[in-house]
DNA sequence: CGCTTTTGACCTGCGC
DNA sequence: GCGCAGGTCAAAAGCG
């Protein structure tokens, strides 16, 4: 079904006559086995005699036959009518895509010339990056909504003394919003930072280049934050520093998503005897991102990872996915809360959510990226879920379960499935088994394909798939060989695949667009840190991604 | 020696 | 106000 040809009206039009004409010979041929086996191969001239004894049954049979065989003929034609539908709505959304990206090109040039780049190789790098999504893992931008009352707003006022020392992490340091955007558009979100090559290495550089000094981000900072800034902190979702969750089948202590981690706690959480671990990112002083780390007490070789916060610095390129896999799926939480809003026209940082419940449980997680004249796109996750009855709205990828069995379409995504967890903001079972591409015109939808259309598979942003309607059959097989393998490589795929959506739709996106070239990004401090211990990486498990260049080409079960 | 990890104490938010 | 639980701090220990 998915490999089926689309046919042009051309074709159609040469394949439909003859094929008709060869139908009616074949009834012909039929009817002659039927009066006579031993004549089936004689020639015209006695077959004529065949049909001239024909009698009234076999008459009717035939012309049963032949409507039998119109009325295929006729849900060929449908069929091809909606692939042709699909065909003209993935070619029209390509169009749209292209001409967006000629306008990103024309601002990347305009911004070039009137701004002094700093960090030279990237931004000479930049013109092969179409749509270089930035991922401002810091705080929202002035574009947010305005700010809405919250119930610690006294509280906020009473850390005011706060804000002026950390003004800057005040200003929603960590909001978890998808800050995507295409790096060209700076006056979209980096009319404030005249820096363009940091705007587009790095969330939001200015940040730590107005704090240096400021060592780790204590509780003061996450104050600051509620604080808020009269700009960025404007939804409550954001006060209560959104968080992602993401469950993944890891027998090591910690998942290897790319960042450098510094553990500072453990708890023993009520209700799970694993004890809780809480890290911190060690690859910027000032990073406020940290983690949770906990196993889960139905499954224990379930790791739950919980991000919370964005990162202000440059990131690893295996770092990337998973940074946009939680900036992606947060950003429906700040959203979430905008939903009454329509999406900035001028920006992608404002994805608008498909939902509104203050808890949603999801079959899927969609993210809707909208954006003036292009079509809007539609993001859907399968197993996922956002909760935000506690104080942190959570979103959780439950990337854990099995293949449904029901599940008919073969995919090599079906490791993506859901599974009945214990968590309270996880989904029980879902039919939802099958992770699929399919891309409309108006939608790119991770999740089972509708209908009967042929899903159109997309490659993962680092596979280097630059066509929208062709998969590679090799890369196929090396990411089912990849997924089965290694289980681990379901987390990295579902990065991936956010990055994929960070890169809004992912055309001719390539990693090296989605992510940093880690060592031209990093700044400042080095810690000894900034590579995984060798004990570490043992511990951890395996969820690097492939950089675009080098590895990329081999398939992680290699 | 520098960094990370461990771990008990402390802080904070929330519900009753 | 109190207790509980989550989260964080920071000194000590461990490690390369």
């Amino acid at each position: 079904m998915e490999n089926k040809p689309i046919l042009g009206d051309e074709e159609e039009k040469t394949i439909k006559p003859s094929s008709s004409s060869e139908e009616n010979h074949d009834f012909i041929a039929i009817n002659n086995k039927e009066e006579n086996q031993s004549h089936v191969k004689q020639e015209d001239d006695n077959s004529k005699v065949w049909i001239s004894k024909k009698d009234n049954s076999t008459i009717i049979k035939e012309e049963k036959e032949i409507e039998s065989a119109k009325a295929k003929m006729g849900e060929v034609k449908e069929e091809n009518e909606r692939l042709k539908l699909l065909l003209c709505q993935i070619v029209k959304d390509y169009q749209s895509l292209h001409t967006r990206f000629l306008d990103v090109l024309k601002k990347e040039e305009a911004n070039k010339s009137t701004t002094t780049p700093i960090v030279g190789s990237h931004e000479e790098n930049n013109e092969e990056h179409h749509q270089l999504i930035s991922l401002s893992l810091g705080r929202s931008s002035s574009n947010d909504p305005p700010k809405k009352q919250e119930k610690k707003s006294s509280k906020e006022e009473d850390d005011d003394d706060d804000d002026g020392k950390h003004g800057n992490d005040g200003g929603g340091g960590l909001e978890l919003g998808l800050e995507c955007k295409f790096e060209p558009d700076g006056s979209i979100e980096s009319e404030k930072n005249n820096n363009p090559s940091c705007e587009s290495s790095l969330g939001k550089p200015e940040e730590e280049e107005k704090e240096p000094t400021e060592v780790w981000p204590p509780s003061k900072i996450l104050k600051s934050v509620k604080n808020g800034d009269e700009e960025d902190v404007s939804e409550p979702m954001q006060l209560k520093k959104t968080r992602v969750s993401v469950r993944t089948r890891c027998d090591t202590p910690t998942m290897n998503d790319g960042c450098q981690w510094r553990k500072y706690g453990q708890k023993i959480a009520k209700g799970n005897p694993c004890p809780r671990a809480y890290y911190r990112c060690t690859l910027s002083p000032t990073c406020p991102v940290r983690k949770q780390v906990q196993r889960c007490s139905d499954d224990m070789s379930i790791l739950i990872t919980t991000y919370e916060g964005n990162h202000n610095h440059p990131l690893p390129l295996s770092a990337t996915a998973m940074a946009s896999t939680t900036s992606a799926a947060a950003s429906m939480l700040h959203s979430q809360s905008s939903t009454s809003q329509p999406a900035l026209p001028t920006s992608l940082s404002a994805p608008t959510a498909s939902f509104s419940t203050s808890t949603t449980h999801l079959h899927a997680l969609s993210f809707n990226f909208s954006q003036n004249p292009i079509p809007s796109h539609h993001y859907h996750f399968p197993n996922s879920s956002i909760s935000t009855l506690n104080s942190h709205p959570t979103v959780t990828l439950d990337l854990t379960a099995p293949p449904s069995p029901h599940n008919n379409y073969p995919s090599y995504f079906s490791r993506f499935s859901n599974l009945p967890t214990s968590s309270s903001s996880s989904s029980s079972s879902s039919s939802s088994s099958c992770l699929n591409w399919k891309k409309t015109s108006s939608h790119l939808t991770f999740g089972r394909p509708l209908n009967n259309y042929p899903a159109i598979r997309q490659s993962p942003p680092y596979m280097q798939i630059t066509n929208h309607q062709a998969l590679s059959e090799t890369l196929t097989a090396a990411a089912t060989k990849a997924i089965t393998s290694n289980p681990s490589f379901c987390s990295a795929l579902a990065a991936a695949l956010t990055s994929f959506v960070g890169n809004n739709g992912g055309s001719g996106g390539t990693a090296s667009e989605l992510g940093f070239a880690s060592s031209s990004y990093l700044q400042g401090r080095k810690p000894s840190s900034m590579v995984n211990p060798p004990h570490q990486q043992q511990k951890q498990g395996s969820l690097l991604l492939f950089p675009p260049s080098n590895t990329a080409s081999d398939p992680p079960a290699d």
